[in-house]
DNA sequence: AGGGGAAGCGAAAGCGGTTTCGCAAATCAC
DNA sequence: GTGATTTGCGAAACCGCTTTCGCTTCCCCT
């Protein structure tokens, strides 16, 4: 016998019990006495028996594998909350299929889904690529259930979870006038994009709740270092004596202390500098020390909770935010 | 019939043959008539058939399913070849199991081979940190092909896929020298890490080529930005007519390039800065422009290149080396 | 015309479990 | 002590597809 791998029926001579006693006894199912269940257990320890799971997901009709759906694979975002969720389900005995939707230009995203019905997935992640914009809604072409991470859901009866924009604004804001500024300025990406207005705006409101205003208005631009650049050197020239700046990203904030050090500015001293997204950790692994003060939107978090919240059950409609959190640095 | 998902027996029965014909014809195997197989198929595609995966992979014994082993799945390099993989896996009907080895301490990774063995896995990637250290085997203990990516193998015979450190620092020198530079320093990580070595090594080696030699002696530190700064502020008061550094990583570049422009030099004007990684890349999804000069090891590539040879089953013994490329931006 | 081989198809045996159902023995109520 | 339940277990159907094997028919060759 030591060639080939043991199944549940040799468990079952082995134990003198039938094929059936040998499945329940093993699965707690129907009623089998402790004795028999215990003895069960002991010969297939003994014989180092292991459940077929392909033999097993068959019978079941379930595979105990997720379908995941993404927009953009490649982006980093993205990959954060898939890395993080497929590690949280493979600590859970799941596999993941992922759909990359870019892959699938042609043969459009039904194609997909109904590759991923075929496989009798037990459940779908759809991961967006950012909170800037809506992406449709896909539940109701499943008959299992969907989850949708880091996006701005369509249909607010998806449940959803994702980062919190608002928060992120508000945090931001906290953080700075905790360490006493009060010339603040706020540089972030087009007006159209949702998480630049949300974060704009939970900014604005806990700034107004102080009683201050923007040391100057909000900077609408682009996501990247460039437009920092491009936005620091505009402001120092208007506004002489701002004394913190909250960028949008984490990149913006690069831009913005190339300059503002150029200037002969201190940074913290003359002017604070905060980021979002936590740049540095996505490209250190959490050690080490980091240069650039900045929010972490809890992509991490989201995959974690994405993948548990798949695996209890626990489908509540709507949305479900993330707290963010600070991560202090060199530049506030 | 709408209620329920329709099977191959539906199918051969709409079409009058035998469910062994109709497995046949679809599958191309055995030997069908050409109008039969058509026929099988027009209904087939008529009825809207899909083969139950799950059905099917018991039947064949072949999961469909790729098992992945990371050391640390949180590590932002893994991240990138695990979401590459992934979705070229995805795009091929395949599904991932991912066990990350940080989430066993306790039942260590035979449990996690066990678990893949049981799943039937057809094939194993294992996804290493970095090229800085060597990663134990796990080629003897599956029957399965496994392939090893982004990691120096300890068994030379594994199957790898990996970063070309040795390309990278000729490459990076190469760059410098064909812009003019002919003073340049480097810095890079510890000594005993492997990556820093032989980057070293290579860039030395292209250097003295050249009929050159390092403008100061290689300094080795950490892969992070407070050693590119302390590592600047030394050079500058030793060698100050150096005028290119060829940084180890992204991050050291990003601290020597705030200290080289707070001593007053121009960048890349008095001294030109590439780093490694393509830090920007990881955090921009390739869109828009890029500020630092560097090197992208080819991270993306290793993905592809695993599961590509996997599904192939092209599982030549031996490491093969992704070609490095220099990603030109405003420091060089 | 007769024999051998190939082509085309169907019957049926798995693949390795889960699950329904029925039966005998044990337990309970009175 | 009898009938009604409950308990513990086994027989067998089933999940939906793949694959072996054998049977018939057709073709080709001599």
């Amino acid at each position: 016998m030591a060639d080939s791998v043991i199944t549940l029926s040799d468990v079952a001579a082995a134990a003198g019990v039938s094929l059936s006693t040998a499945s329940k006894a093993l699965n707690g199912t129907d009623r089998i006495s402790e004795a028999t269940r215990e003895h069960v257990r002991v010969t297939a320890d003994r014989l180092g028996f292991r459940h077929n799971a392909l033999a097993r997901s068959f019978a079941r009709g379930r595979s105990q594998t997720i379908g995941v759906l993404t927009h953009r694979a490649s982006n980093p975002f993205t990959r954060v909350v898939l890395a993080t969720a497929a590690t949280e389900l493979g600590a859970k005995e799941r596999a993941i299929l992922l759909y990359d939707a870019r892959m699938e230009e042609q043969h459009d995203v039904t194609e997909s889904i109904l590759q991923l019905r075929a496989r009798r997935i037990d459940g779908v992640i759809v991961i967006g690529t950012s909170t800037s914009f809506r992406t449709p809604s896909f539940s109701s072409r499943f008959d299992v259930p969907v989850i949708n991470a880091f996006t701005v859901p369509e249909d607010p009866q998806d449940t959803t979870i994702t980062a919190d924009d608002y928060a992120i604004g508000r945090l931001a804001i906290s953080h700075l006038l905790s360490t006493g500024r009060r010339r603040i300025a706020h540089f972030t990406a087009e007006p159209h994009d949702m998480a630049a207005q949300r974060r704009a705006e939970g900014a604005g409101q806990l700034l107004a709740e102080a009683g201050l205003q923007w040391a100057a208005p909000v900077r609408f631009g682009r996501w990247r270092e460039e437009w920092g650049e491009q936005a620091a050197t505009e402001l120092l020239a208007e506004v002489p004596d701002v004394d913190a700046i909250f960028c949008g990203s984490d990149a913006i904030g690069r831009g913005v202390e190339r300059v503002v050090r150029a200037a002969g500015r201190q940074v913290p001293g003359d002017i604070a500098l905060i980021g979002v997204d936590n740049w540095e950790s996505l490209m250190h692994d959490q050690r080490g020390t980091r240069h650039l003060t900045t929010i972490d939107v809890g992509l991490e978090e989201i995959g974690r909770r994405v993948a548990n919240r798949l695996l209890e059950g626990d489908l509540e409609p709507g949305t479900q935010y993330v707290e963010p959190h600070v991560v202090i640095a060199d530049t506030a």
